[in-house]
RNA sequence: GACCCGUUCGUCUAACGGUUAGGACACCGGGUUUUCAUCCCGGCAAUAGGGGUUCGAUUCCCCUACGGGUCGCCA
């Protein structure tokens, strides 16, 4: 019988929550669900100078929105915190004595604390990165200086208390991660030369060690390093731009995962059913925001009604669209098809709702010098206003048919200047069910409204 | 500089040592449609380079190049 899976997401509070670290919480939550297991989030807030609330807050409203939902952690509580690191001096001082007992720590010149590395070869098992093999001391005792552009002596052993009385990362995360009884470590490939170090601290506290699985970075579209400032690196980005949670996951799951076979639009339940440790590869990637994009389309339109109008919501809000007004469902469903994002959603179906048109220099003029457009705008005119039918998508379509008859042109002459009559712009929903939603007197008039405009 | 990881179409990726090296996004072209779009069809496009091992190498080994990472009393 195998012991339950635990792993862990281990965010610092120093900024908005980056993509790659939401990946990287992505794989670990993922792993714990697919297996039946424990996903826990701990808050490494041992630096006090450059945590924030806003950060920390940022963080978990973004693992929220995503819909990693954990199992221990802030707010949900368990059985090994507390899960702010700033709130566990207790534990490290209980793990920092039993170290002491082992004769391997020292307190050097300048009253640090540290841990002597052994002389000896440290061997790396990695899920994904294989097996390497470090000797630590030989490895540390010089050090690159950077300024100076060449190796100079270092001490080789690891600082694990500072001289005023707090801890450092590496002793931290290694005492926690067995405190909490993590089985997985996945994280980024960055950590990777440092594990030789968590390595030899897990095995002087006697600790069994969890599985490794270093994940590849994720880099910019030209291939340099991500920074916060990057387009697309915050998760806040991706609220703001009107993408789906699932959308976002999908995208971030495949950078560096695969399932192996050709299927690439997953939910997140299918994630969880599919996603295994093994499938990740071994080569840093690429953002590419226009397949992101696609994702997100794909998304949108595998929503069931309610759920769109949900997501939907605050971006209706944000063009004052009456989200009780009845003819919005119809409308959601009609602009669905052609969004990528929700925040074309409201302008897509804005002209439905609001009581005037603008009309863009740049759209008028995609007409204005087209032949006889006074002429072909009159005729439809015409035929709106002199009908009797009933306002419905196939008798605009058919009384659309009639005045292209009758004025000798096709039927596709008159579609754009009548989408920019109706709308006021050059693209958006399918014509006629949008004609019929905005409403028979409102076409009318803003098709006189257009005819005025027009240049003779 | 030392050590570590990596390198398949522009991008994300697939391929028991044997495939015409597959799929997707993007791009280009054609078609359907009432327009833009969707949709359908087609096209473009890759094993970093050089040596081995092998009947046969994208796959295994070595070298070079390139990319990334680590070398902190940041996490």
């Amino acid at each position: 019988m195998s012991t339950p899976v635990r792993t862990r997401f281990a965010p610092s509070p120093t900024g908005h929550l980056h993509v790659g670290s939401a990946r990287t919480a992505l794989y670990n939550w993922l792993h714990a669900r697919h297996t039946g297991g424990t996903f826990v989030l701990r808050v490494e807030d041992t630096d006090a100078a450059r945590n924030t609330e806003a950060s920390r807050d940022a963080i978990l409203s973004g693992l929220e929105w995503l819909g990693m939902d954990w199992d221990e952690g802030p707010v949900a509580g368990g059985n090994y915190g507390p899960y702010f690191q700033s709130e566990r001096k207790e534990v490290y001082d209980r793990y920092l004595a039993q170290l002491e007992a082992s004769g391997r720590v020292y307190e050097d010149e300048d009253g640090a604390l540290r841990f002597r590395v052994p002389d000896q070869a440290i061997t790396v098992d990695d899920l994904v990165c294989g097996t390497q093999t470090i000797n630590l001391k030989k490895q540390g005792s010089t050090r690159w200086d950077a300024e100076l552009k060449k190796d100079v002596p270092s001490n080789p052993d690891l600082v694990i208390r500072r001289a005023d009385g707090s801890y450092i990362f590496h002793f931290v995360n290694v005492v926690d991660d067995i405190d909490m009884k993590i089985t997985h470590v996945i994280r980024g490939e960055d950590h990777l030369s440092n594990t030789p170090k968590h390595v030899a601290l897990y095995e002087a506290l006697a600790a069994p060690l969890p599985t490794f699985s270093h994940i590849p970075l994720n880099l910019n579209a030209d291939g340099s390093k991500m920074s916060k400032r990057d387009q697309g690196a915050s998760i806040t980005d991706y609220i703001e731009q009107g993408f789906l949670p699932s959308a976002v996951c999908n995208y971030i799951a495949l950078l560096g995962w695969s399932p192996k076979d050709d299927e690439e639009i997953f939910s997140p339940e299918e994630l969880v059913k599919r996603f295994e440790l093994t499938g990740i590869n071994r080569s840093n990637s690429r953002f590419d925001f226009k397949k992101c994009l696609w994702l997100n389309s794909e998304h949108l339109r595998r929503l069931d009604a309610q759920s769109l109008l949900e997501k939907s919501q605050s971006f209706l809000k944000d063009q004052n669209i009456p989200l009780d007004d009845p003819r919005l469902p119809a409308a959601l469903q009609l602009v669905r098809e052609r969004a990528e994002t929700l925040t074309q959603i409201p302008t897509g179906i804005a002209a439905i709702f609001s009581d005037t048109v603008e009309i863009e220099a740049d759209v008028l003029g995609k007409i204005s010098g087209k032949e006889n457009i006074a002429g072909l705008l009159q005729g439809l005119h015409g035929a709106f206003a002199a009908s009797e039918d009933e306002w419905t998508a196939d008798n605009i379509k058919a009384l659309i048919v009639v005045s292209a008859e009758k004025l000798d042109v096709k039927m596709g002459a008159l579609m754009l200047p009548c989408r920019i009559a109706a709308t006021g712009k050059s693209g958006g929903p399918d014509l006629i069910p949008l004609l019929e939603l905005i409403g028979r007197e409102r076409v009318i008039d803003r098709i006189a409204a257009l005819i005025k405009v027009l240049p003779e």
